[in-house]
This record gives structure tokens, C-alpha cells and sequence, in this order.
DNA sequence: GCTGGCACTCGCCCGTAGTGAGTGCCAGTC
DNA sequence: GACTGGCACTCACTACGGGCGAGTGCCAGC
């Protein structure tokens, strides 16, 4: 059964009031702060239909109307409006994000941002290795067997490794080695470095081969591997916002979910290549922890390219419209900023 | 008025009971679980002493007794055994930490075993730079008017940051300002460095004269100003172990000053020059949202020589020896692998 | 198809009463 | 003088019950 245009829009008022006032929202408190020119019991009658195609539902008997994720699905897909964001807000991510040093300090001061202004977690993934070229890599001699490797990417991440090497090697020996994986490597994506690497040590000569050996397998560790991605995290303190109504009471596996890094990348850092933003309702969560959360994610890059991915978690009962315009403009703004450098 | 050894009898059994059970420990109860060969009357009486000196109290009339942070620092500076670890602690301290790859990956690895085993908040600080020395310093050419400076610390800290220059460089210039400046700086200790700094910009060639008065700026900020401190955490779902009886009920404020890198660092950042291990219970601590826990910290570093704090934070009401030798040998573990490197 | 009216439900908010853990005090004993 | 058993008292906690009111579903009428 098709809904008609004011069942929807008993829908929407239905998702903003009980989204501003977190209480079940009734048919007559409808009417009055919503002109929608008809009669309470009329309205009751389309919560009756609304109710019976699972887009709200009843705490209890006598209760008012709550949403269901279906609810906030449908409001998100077709009802929200956009909410331009205000020029306080545009204000503040500018003025929060010049001034930037580093990679790091840009990623630090996004999730911080983004924390504030949407007032939930957020959540910032550094830009992926997989996603960027090596720019250039550093050898630095900490004794004659031991190397650190630094990694520096085009996208301004650094990684950095420590190499333990079979045999004591001579400075100009680190000179040659650092000459020749930079030809090989340096302009690489991540993803086809595996086989130069593996040429790097077939071509190195004898009495380098050790160490060249020991080399590869860390560099192969350092640029696909593991530490591929790392993340940054920061709000929550939002979560305990509006007491203990959201997320029945139980504050403890969300917490959890977030200490988890793996269950974050996934969360935000699925990004498809094109920079969709992704808004994903209370039951629609892969995670069974998160299943009373939201999360509106999109990715990030220097252009169309992403590179990585950011967004935001909170309550279902979240102001969707605010959170994606919000998420939506730090990440033009971040890539912008990455785009500079 | 002292106390005479009964009395603290009773007080030990009555902070052991209430980290325990978590509930107002009464007379009757006490004398029956720990054999005190006395009878609940008699406990009684201690009981009004104790609670007259302020180490106990009573939440209300006709309830048992609860600890006071007075009760606390008492039973932690006289009356506590040390509770030895037990051999699975070791194991898995030892496995933990085996295997580390780099700093990033020990301090990760360490927070979150801190979290683990004391099944508290646990905080890391990186090994700090103001304690650390100038290992080597790289610099990378982004573009002509770009460098990336790259500072390895004897430590194992990396960090690394943008430098613009004012006029193009070649790569001869940058190969004369990195042997310039790995020359001055090279094993100094970070304290020392701002005088070397200066230096160098003096005796650099007019050629070179603009390009490393920037690159002066950026160390002075890299070396000593900010970001010299960084720091990881963990365990901020443990806040909500002991449902919302700790904390009276409010973990706003906690999670808010646990994401204040500042506060961190003034708890488990402010270590003595000796690694004496510190306790702070309850109103202890000079953060006023912070009074309704405790934090056991204290410093580590390879040898005797302390390069960085960590601690945990959890409810007044904790178990203190176990805590305490748990941070006691992480911290001993950690100093030990970065002796290694 | 909308509306006003109406009976009904049921969570919420007290006030009351009963229960029991725990206390303070005191007189008695060793 | 220190400890003990006994006893009256306090008070948080729980259960019970009635009144209130927001909100609903249904129905007859326009």
C-alpha cells in the first residue's frame, strides 16, 4: 500500500518532534505544533496505518508514537529536507581546520570538530595506504644491523618501522639501498608495490641481499599489510547526552564497539569509490552492539579521489538532516585541505 | 587519637568487603566473613571510631559502612598487602608485549593490556620528547618549496612536519641543510636544542638563509613547543563495569575529561624524576570532575631513567594492590623492551 | 473522507504500610 | 576496662493501591 502525501507528512512530523523532544509524540500535540490542517483523530488514523507498515510503533498502550528504524529509513530516503548548514557552523570548521600542521594535526582536529558540531561520536579514518602512492622512503641507520624505515605517502601519512638486518651493513651500503627502492618504489601505488618489491630483491646484488630481504618484508608489512589503517576517535562523552533514554540504559558494548578498531574501519571506512555519503539506521548496523545507533559516514579525498573515509555514530533518534549536511561538510573541507598539500 | 590494630583490622576488612560486594559493609557481616574473633558489638564500637576520625561514614542512618577517601589513602599507605601477580598475569603481560613491531604498536599494545588486566581506564604517554634526544633528523622534498621534516628520537618517537619555504631549494640545498642541521642537533637532548637552533640559522650561508630560518621555526615547535606530548588510551568502557553506582551515576564528566589530552597528561604525565608510583584517591585529585575517581600512575623508561607516565583511572572504590602491582609491572615490562631497542 | 465524541487503556505519580538490615546504647560479665 | 548480648530505633527499600491524564481506537454523523 502506497502512503499518501499527509501520511508522510505525519510521518516527518512525527521523526522532528520526537527527534527534538525525545518523548513519544500524540496526535493532538501533532495538530497543534504542526499546521497540518486537519483533525487529531484524523491524524490517529493515519498513525494507524503508519503503525500497521512498521514505520512507527508504540512504546505501550497509551503511549504516543515512536519511529522505527524503517520510520527513520523512510524519513532519511524521502522526507528529510536539506538543512543548509548555518554560517556559525561554516565559521567554525574553518576557523577549526586552518592553522593545520601535519596529517596528524588535520585528522585530530576534524574528529574533534566533527564531534562538536554534530554533538555525537565521530569517528575520522586516516587516509587509507591502499589508497595513496608512495611519495618517498627514508632509511635511517640506528646501529649497523638495525634500520628505520619511514614510509612517507602522498596523502601526508607517515609510517614508520623498525628493521633488524642478518649482517652489519656500512653507510654507503644504506645509501645504496635507500637510493634503489626509492627508484623502484617511490610514485607506486600501494597496491602494486608486491611485485616490485619482490624485483627489488631479485635484482639486489649479493651483498646486499640480506638486508634487502629483511627490507622487503617489512616494507611489504608496512605498505599493505597490517597498519594499514589507523584511526582516530573522539565524543564519547556525547553518547551519555539525553541520559540513559537512547540505547536502553546500557551505555557498555557501544563503548566496546568503539575500542575496536576493526569494527570502526568497517563502519566508516567502506567507502565506496565515489564519495556517497551512507547512512546506516539502528537494525541496518552489521554489528549486534550497535544495533541502537546510527551512523552517517562518507568518504573523503583531494578531489574526487577518496582516500578515506569519516562520519559520525549516535542515537537512531538523531537530527539526520543536521548530521549529514554537517559530516557531508567537513569532509569537503578536509579534502580540500589534503588537496593543498 | 591512634588507632589501635583491631580498628584497623576492621577498617581493611571493610574497604575489602566494599571492593567486593560494592555494598555498605554492616557488623554483623563483617565479623562473619573475615574472623576478627570478636563480636559485632565490639566491631560496632571501632566501628563509631573510625567513623568519628573520617575513614569511614555511613551513606545513611540504619546502612553499613563505606570507606571515605580518607579510608582509601589509610588502607593504601599502611594496610594493604602487596598482592603478587598471579603467573597468568605474567604470561600475558609477557605475551602482550612480545612481538611489538615499533613504538606506535608498543604503546597500543601496552594501554590496552593495562585495560585488560586491571580492567580499568588505562592511559599510555609516549616516551616524551623533553626527556628524549635528537636521533636523527631527515628532510624530504615535497615540491621545490616544500620539505617534510622527518625527527627520529633516540626514544623511538617519530614525528614529522611541513616546512614552507620561502624560495626554492635544489636537492643539493636540502642535502647541505640536512647535513647542517644533523650535525648540530644530532644526540642532543631535546632541552638543549633551542641555542643549537639559533646557531644554526646564524652560521647558515645567505643562500640557505631563508629556507632554514623556517625550518628553525618548525623544529623550536617540533622539538620543545607543542605536540610534545602525545597520548593513548583505552579501557573507557570499563567506566561502566559496576553499573552506574560509581561515579554516582554521571559519566559525563569523565569521559569529558578523558578526552582532554591536558588532563591526561597532568595525571599520568607529571612522574618524578624517580618512578616512584603514585596513588590519587577521590577528591585527591585536582580535577574537580575527576573527584569520584582514583588514578594509580607512575613512571616508565629503560633503566632508571623515566621517559614517560602511565597509570590507570577507575572508581575510588578499586582494588588497590592488585591495581598497583599490575601498573607496577606493566610499567617495568614496558621499560624493559624500549631498553631493547 | 474527515470530524467530534466517548469509552478505555495503562504508564506514572503519589501515599501508606510492612520488612529487615543495621545501628547506638546500656547493663552485665570476665 | 574491654567485650558481649540484648533491645529499641531508624530508615531505605518494596509492594500495594488509587487517582490522574495522555493517548488511543472506534463509531456515528456531517
Amino acid at each position: 500500500m502506497s502512503l499518501d502525501d499527509r501520511k508522510l507528512d505525519v510521518l516527518r512530523a512525527i521523526v522532528e518532534d520526537y527527534v527534538a523532544t525525545q518523548e513519544p509524540v500524540g496526535s493532538k500535540a501533532l495538530v497543534e505544533r504542526h499546521h497540518l490542517g486537519v483533525s487529531p483523530a484524523t491524524v490517529r488514523n493515519d498513525m494507524a496505518v503508519l503503525e500497521e507498515e512498521g514505520y512507527i510503533r508504540q512504546p505501550h498502550t497509551s503511549a504516543g508514537r515512536v519511529p522505527t528504524d524503517r520510520g527513520y529509513r523512510l524519513f532519511v530516503d524521502r522526507l528529510s529536507r536539506v538543512k543548509p548548514l548555518s554560517p556559525a557552523e561554516r565559521r567554525a570548521i574553518e576557523r577549526f581546520l586552518v592553522g593545520a600542521l601535519d596529517l596528524d594535526d588535520v585528522v585530530h582536529r576534524t574528529v574533534r570538530l566533527l564531534a562538536q558540531l554534530t554533538r555525537q561520536v565521530a569517528v575520522v579514518q586516516y587516509p587509507s595506504l591502499s589508497r595513496s602512492s608512495v611519495r618517498h622512503l627514508e632509511l635511517v641507520p640506528i646501529s649497523t644491523t638495525r634500520l628505520m624505515l619511514v614510509m612517507i605517502a602522498d596523502t601526508g601519512r607517515v609510517e614508520q618501522r623498525l628493521v633488524e638486518l642478518p649482517t652489519p651493513i656500512t653507510a654507503d651500503d644504506v645509501t645504496d639501498l635507500r637510493r634503489m627502492v626509492n627508484e623502484k618504489l617511490a610514485g607506486a601505488r600501494m597496491a602494486e608495490t608486491p611485485p616490485l618489491v619482490e624485483a627489488l630483491v631479485e635484482e639486489s646484488p649479493p651483498v646486499l641481499r640480506g638486508a634487502m630481504t629483511m627490507l622487503s618484508t617489512v616494507l611489504l608489512e608496512t605498505l599493505v599489510e597490517r597498519r594499514d589503517e589507523r584511526i582516530a576517535l573522539a565524543g564519547t562523552a556525547n553518547l551519555t547526552r539525553g541520559g540513559l533514554l537512547d540505547f536502553q540504559g546500557s551505555l557498555r558494548p557501544i563503548l566496546e564497539a568503539l575500542e575496536e578498531e576493526v569494527i570502526l574501519l568497517k563502519l566508516i571506512g567502506e567507502v565506496e569509490p565515489t564519495s556517497t555519503l551512507r547512512v546506516r539506521i539502528g537494525d541496518e548496523n552489521e554489528f549486534e552492539d550497535l544495533r541502537s545507533t546510527s551512523v552517517v559516514s562518507t568518504g573523503y579525498g583531494p578531489g574526487p579521489v577518496i582516500v578515506g573515509g569519516l562520519g559520525v555514530l549516535g542515537p537512531t533518534r538523531m537530527d539526520y538532516p543536521g548530521t549529514i549536511a554537517t559530516v557531508r561538510a567537513v569532509a569537503r573541507y578536509v579534502g580540500d585541505l589534503l588537496a593543498q598539500n
